[in-house]
RNA sequence: GGGGCUGUGGGCCAGUUUGGUUAAGCUUCCAGGUUUGGGACUUGGUGACCCCGGUUCAAAUCCGGGCAGCCCCA
């Protein structure tokens, strides 16, 4: 059963993450890094397939909730880029610039807020138009200075980006709210990946933004990985590009304005390491390209009867919405459940001379060892079971997270929790800036940062300060991170 | 940001210390045969020294630079 495998991972999650990681990418061919170009990728199908139906989830709910796509220039004039100066600060280092046309510089886009407030400058004229809520797919391109990381750290992101525009202040505010409903939705509900929806400390926010919000995911290791960020802009950017509004009264006022950005290819990172196990991937079925895969058991004699059946349920599960293959090769079972396996699929059905004549299938379920058995007939209940299959890959991963925040009362606790691999929930003086030396206090002798504040629920502080002693405004999450 | 290690067929790797014959092995792949209920066996075949420059009669091997990857520290 566990025999060593030729083309399987050699190595265990729990044992070297790292190595796993980088094993389950090329082995279950999900990327190819030979291109050798730092901080890029080839997203090969498997990966390409699972990227599409994550964005078609996103996009979905992005629209349910009034958003509209648009397409955006991949460049951006360097005068866009350099109009708002925090935003200037923080992404002009890690931008690839293109060779000057004509006097202008371009810049391969980091983030779009500089190309789509001044198109709401000139769509905006009234609070009538208001709000505006558009979205685009694709890629930006940031020249990272640290060492990248296939999906994890790379100089091309492939997200969505949200740009929304608002006649106050509040309604940007809850459009910050809605953006974390929306990761809760998709990334918690559907892929099963809990976070930690956490408030930025003012020294960490978007450049440009008044604040951040981002969301933190546990990696197997410990560490914590942000995923979809969202940030209230407020009035920096309509400032900075004179994007102006008629309110009710017709007084003129700058538009607020927001940023949602879920990263595909990071929330697939995600995905691998959370669900994963010692045999390979394990897609959620909501996004898995294969959801079942039919196995074929025939020898000469009963080849063609076999495959006949096999083709007729897989009309009958893609009839039913189910994304079905049939494995027909003229490998050995045993090579086919391991190849399926390793890419994740949830459910492998086998038909052989015996289900023929039992007219029940051998259903095998990806995150348990047990098969059992299904009737042909009954063969529209693998729709819930798939739902039953995701549920569990989301308790398992819930299960993990909870057992990872722990609260801590002094420095020491606090270390030997970091040590131990997890995060600390703390009292700390303050996350505006007079509490930036503390955090650098962490940062420095404990090797560990100061996440944030919980932007969707309120936490009432106690005591003092973790660090300097003083009394504490707020209870922050301490922890390594990617 | 600082330091270290590595780069050989599609994948894993031997050979590099001490430069010298046809660059070995496993795996994949291709063709044939026997097989097919948890990674089959067999015969034959294809396929490689990261890039640029230097030293030398001679470079996978030594030197310099580039590119890429991995690890450790901040």
């Amino acid at each position: 059963m566990t025999k060593k495998s030729k083309e399987g991972l050699s190595v265990k999650k729990e044992e070297n993450f790292s190595e796993w990681f980088s094993q389950i990418l090329e082995k279950a061919e999900l990327i190819d890094l030979r291109l050798n170009m730092k901080g890029f990728m080839v997203f090969r199908p498997l990966a390409a397939m699972t990227i599409e139906n994550m964005f078609k989830l996103f996009e979905e709910e992005l629209q349910k909730k009034s958003h509209k796509p648009t397409l955006m220039p991949l460049v951006i004039p360097e005068a866009n880029l350099k109009q708002e100066s925090s935003h200037v600060k923080g992404f002009t280092p890690e931008v690839f610039w293109l060779k000057e046309i004509g006097k202008e510089k371009l810049a391969l886009r980091p983030t779009s807020e500089t190309l789509y407030t001044p198109m709401f400058k000139l769509w905006v004229r009234s609070y009538r138009d208001l709000p505006l809520k558009l979205y685009q797919r694709g890629s930006v391109f940031r020249l990272d200075t640290k060492a990248t990381r296939p999906l994890i750290r790379t100089r091309e992101i492939i997200w969505i980006e949200a740009h929304d525009a608002f006649a106050t202040k509040a309604e940007a505010e809850a459009q910050v709210q809605e953006d974390i409903n929306t990761t809760e939705k998709i990334m918690h509900q559907k892929l099963g990946i809990p976070f930690l929806a956490i408030k930025r400390p003012q020294w960490d926010k978007f450049p440009g933004a008044e604040y951040t919000v981002g969301s933190d995911v546990f990696m197997p290791d410990g560490k914590l990985i942000q995923q979809p960020s969202t940030h209230l802009m407020g009035q920096k950017f309509s400032k900075a590009f004179e994007a102006k509004f008629k309110n009710i009264k017709g007084k003129e006022e700058y538009l607020w304005t927001t940023a949602y950005g879920p990263a595909m290819s990071r929330i697939l990172a995600s995905i691998i390491s959370t669900h994963g196990d010692n045999q390979g991937l394990i897609f959620p079925f909501c996004i898995a390209p294969t959801q079942t895969i039919i196995i074929p058991i025939y020898n000469a004699q009963n080849k063609n009867k076999i495959i006949k059946e096999s083709n007729k349920l897989k009309e009958e599960l893609n009839s039913i919405g189910i994304r079905t293959e049939i494995d027909a090769s003229e490998k050995r079972p045993g090579e086919k459940y391991h190849y399926w396996e390793l890419r994740g699929v949830p459910f492998r059905i086998e038909i052989g001379e015996k289900e023929l004549k039992t007219k029940k299938v051998t259903l095998s379920t990806r995150n348990i060892k047990e098969k059992e058995t299904l009737s042909i007939k009954k063969i529209s209940k693998l729709k819930e079971l798939g739902i039953k299959f995701d549920t569990q890959l989301k308790e398992k991963a819930e299960k993990f997270m909870k057992e990872r925040v722990i609260n801590s009362k002094t420095k020491k606790e606090m270390i030997n929790v970091i040590k131990d691999k997890k995060v600390a929930r703390v009292n700390f003086c303050s996350t505006d800036k007079q509490g930036e030396k503390c955090a650098e206090i962490i940062e420095k002798e404990i090797n560990a940062e100061v996440r944030g504040t919980l932007a969707n629920k309120k936490e009432k502080a106690t005591g003092k300060c973790i660090i300097c002693g003083k009394p504490a405004k707020e209870v922050v999450y301490v922890g390594k991170s990617y």
